[in-house]
DNA sequence: ATAGATTATGGGTAGTTGTGGGTAATTTTA
DNA sequence: TAAAATTACCCACAACTACCCATAATCTAT
């Protein structure tokens, strides 16, 4: 049963092979809608680790970023630095994604690969870097957890 | 598999070879349309860099500027900044484009050329004159930056 | 529980891509 | 007009990528 059409939960651990590519966990490209073609862009994500979007999701992204004028000094620096770091890429047969070494040595992966669902997105972690940033983050942010609530009702 | 037309994205490492000449990436020749025949314009960019435009995009920008009446002396100054740099090239068997001299010297373009995909055209950067063009910008724009990303990214 | 299907992982191969350089045609300069 | 320089076009090779197949592990259904 599909919760929702492309929205990702939960957290797997796959392994990322010599030629750097991670599988796609099958539940996450079994909610992918088709007019996805099989395709998801990766990014550098805001914290060390990878993002993955489903590339109908990254084109409203896109479209937003044309509408920025170029005329603009902190348009540009900002299109460009979302966009360079974003490819897209298909799975192959078997389910994986090639990840580009630009990535992957921004987000440190070794061979362990953790893949988190991230309702929109997905992100790739390498398991120390994830547990390291989630220490650093329960120190600090228990009072701005307070101010979420008032947001977003669990 | 492709994001979408005429539109690029992601960076590349690339060489500036003794005649002048840049690969386009594979990526990028993939997604410009057929009616640009192969062809893109070069011109000088905002910042210190070389703009790649496909040619129908680019005769888009000049219908733009034809519109911008003469009577205005910004006006003139702006359509004459922005033209006079501009030529039209076409990439060879091989998948590249010859850098004039011109563009080559105004974006101080040595052996390591760095392209970066920025949406609806593409740049081509000396790797050090970015590094320091985004120091400067992270600097002076981090809160314009942050207000950009919170209406952007999702 | 067992057979069949699906999924995760490894690796081989053919085709593509990036890079260097050569040669003929064209333009520029003396 | 001839020499020099520049440009356009072609070929060659190394590195990389996309695509395919094989196998082991896991899940599903009867």
């Amino acid at each position: 049963m599909t919760i929702n059409q492309n929205t990702f939960t939960g957290e797997f651990s796959y392994s990322l092979d010599i030629k750097g590519r991670v599988n796609i966990p099958a539940k996450f490209r079994n909610v992918l809608t088709s007019d996805n073609e099989e395709s998801f862009v990766i990014t550098r994500g805001m914290d060390p680790c990878v993002w993955v979007y489903p590339v109908t999701v990254w084109q409203s992204i896109e479209s937003e970023l044309r509408k920025l004028s170029s005329l603009s000094r902190i348009n540009r620096s900002f299109v460009r630095g979302t966009v360079r770091y974003a490819s897209s890429v298909q799975y192959d047969k078997q389910g994986r994604i090639a990840i580009t070494p630009n990535l992957i040595e921004y987000a440190q992966l070794g061979k362990e690969a953790l893949i988190i669902g991230m309702v929109n997105k997905i992100e790739i972690w390498n398991p120390k870097s994830l547990d390291s940033v989630d220490q650093e983050s329960h120190k600090i942010d228990s009072s701005e957890f307070d101010e979420l609530a008032n947001q977003i009702i669990l």
